[in-house]
DNA sequence: GGCCAGGTGCGTA
DNA sequence: TACGCACCTGGC
């Protein structure tokens, strides 16, 4: 992807971390370039940034662009000092999260992404691995999503788009059984039978068990739409890591005792547990 | 060739 | 309710 590098740049101080927050499995459209600039595509937005010092700057975007989308993207009005406060009333919590993030500005943050692209992304991504999760993810929005501009960059699939598809139209994307749970997903969106608003305010069992009436959604895929679609931070996906990760680093205690903070909790045992993998 | 990869649906007891 | 197993595909 050649983002358009040119224009104004926006320069904001640094308080976390792109590498965090994109690499901690939450987001499958950011990729870092040779460059060390950061470049993907949310809200049918194109955006490049980098880390610079204690800044982080965002290439060719308005102040006004900023203000609507990536500061709400990026969710820079959450407390995540309130997190960190909390992660230091556990040990174990505390070294998990400063072996990720040993100061504050190496923060990892949820990125508030739209509710659809995160419940196609995570059945996308069950029984599948992360490169080939992208590269469907990839030729999802090439084939079915709009181009942005006159470039290469494309918008994630809307659900009335992919509703109108037959597995057969989703072929060249090689997701395997995944391609009926999509259209599953997207039909009962854009039919109405699920009403996506009405889900963000929903509490959180009722929620999940609503994302879990389309196909292919269970425990796992619910909370990570809950978590990454609808800024859900008591949701709480439990993956293989995550559950190798549990049982030996929290031996015997529920989810629950990361309480409201859980899902971000959780994206650090995510991140340390892959990072020692070998160890597990 | 068989197994695995950030799970889930379905059939069986 | 609680299992076991198949599932598309690609990489090793």
């Amino acid at each position: 992807m050649n983002a358009a590098c040119s224009g104004p740049d926006l320069r904001i101080r640094r308080t976390f971390s792109l590498e965090n927050t994109f690499d901690c499995g939450q987001c499958f459209r950011f990729e870092a370039g040779a460059d060390g600039k950061w470049r993907g595509v949310a809200f049918g937005r194109e955006l490049c940034l980098y880390e610079d010092a204690g800044d982080l700057v965002f290439e060719n975007v308005s102040e006004e662009e900023f203000r609507l989308v990536w500061a709400d993207y990026f969710d820079l009005d959450f407390d995540y000092d309130a997190f960190w406060e909390t992660a230091c009333g556990d040990e174990t919590l505390l070294r998990i999260v400063r072996a990720c993030a040993p100061e504050r500005e190496n923060a990892l943050h949820i990125l508030r992404q739209e509710p659809f692209e995160a419940i196609c992304s995570f059945l996308i991504s069950q029984n599948n691995n992360i490169p080939r999760i992208r590269r469907i993810i990839r030729a999802f929005c090439e084939n079915f999503g709009a181009r942005i501009g006159a470039g290469e960059a494309f918008a994630f699939p809307a659900a009335e788009k992919v509703a109108r598809l037959s597995e057969e139209d989703l072929a060249p994307l090689r997701c395997g059984y995944r391609a009926k749970y999509l259209i599953d997903a997207a039909r009962k969106i854009a039919g109405g039978e699920i009403v996506l608003p009405e889900i963000a305010a929903m509490e959180l069992p009722r929620a999940r068990e609503e994302l879990r009436k389309i196909l292919g959604v269970g425990p796992k895929v619910a909370d990570c739409a809950l978590l990454y679609g609808f800024h859900r931070m008591e949701a709480f996906p439990v993956d293989v890591w995550i559950r190798r990760a549990m049982a030996r680093f929290f031996p015997g205690r529920d989810p629950a005792c990361f309480g409201e903070y859980a899902g971000l909790s959780q994206q650090y045992l995510f991140a340390y547990a892959r990072s020692f993998a070998f160890s597990l």
